[in-house]
DNA sequence: CCTATTCTCTCCAGTAACTGGAAGGTCAAG
DNA sequence: CTTGACCTTCCAGTTACTGGAGAGAATAGG
């Protein structure tokens, strides 16, 4: 399998594969004579892994202690558990910020009438 | 007043004062005899206004165009109220992502058991 | 077999909005 | 006069890619 099929079936730019074994995220993949890079359903397994991974907004790093729990049969499911719990609450910490962010910034934009006046509760919060 | 009394008023650090001079998000401060930049309180009230820009999360162009409303005795709320709205939209959007993203990863955090046992839905989901 | 198109490669640069640090000039106090 | 706190510029790094240039490789059509 050539880059693009691998990128395809993994769901990620071609780009994006490339950059993933730069990092040392994901193995670096095999050579074809040419120099093309060769992947197998093993690699593109991982890839995939690390796809959802992103999706949940796992850091690379994250990402990189989760491949291999995932490649380590003698993993523990507490060490899962606490990168996880740590993503939820990071998750948890930017849903409080934003919720803070929409009740100020909605008020506002509520009570500015939005004419040709210039007026404004917006301009004169942040003034 | 020089950088740190100024970046103290407008409680931003000094390199992010430099910053938005920098890239003509302020206007260039003028210099003493030494080469030191020299603010006042008109200086001064355009960074705190900054700060609360991007406190609402504003990104720079948006704070730019805000910045010269406020300057700007003839602007209409409306534009300000569209300036607002767009980025409460915006702000909408990133809490539609994270309450979905939250619901899952919730979901996967509470049926992993979290011991000793390698077997982990979290992990399964993943992969 | 030639050619056009589509891969693929590497390397460099840019994104957003700063932040850290190095090397060096300036100012006030003691 | 020296010490320490400021100030200056410039360069590099951060996150996780993404775009593009320039060049080699593979494949389909004629």
């Amino acid at each position: 399998m050539n880059i693009s099929a691998a990128s395809k079936a993994a769901g990620l730019p071609v780009k994006t594969v490339r950059y993933y074994a730069d990092i040392g995220l994901v193995d670096a993949p095999s050579r074809s004579d040419a120099g093309y890079r060769t992947y197998d359903d093993v690699a593109v397994r991982k890839l995939v892994f690390v796809r959802r991974s992103r999706a949940f907004g796992f850091g690379i790093e994250a990402c990189r202690e989760l491949l291999s729990l995932y490649q380590d049969q003698d993993r523990t499911s507490s060490e899962v558990k606490r990168i996880a719990s740590k993503r939820l609450e990071e998750i948890e910490e930017k849903q409080r910020e934003l919720q803070s962010l929409h009740n100020e910034l909605a008020h506002l934009v509520t009570s500015c009438r939005g004419d040709h006046m210039p007026d404004c509760p917006i301009i004169d919060y942040l003034g």
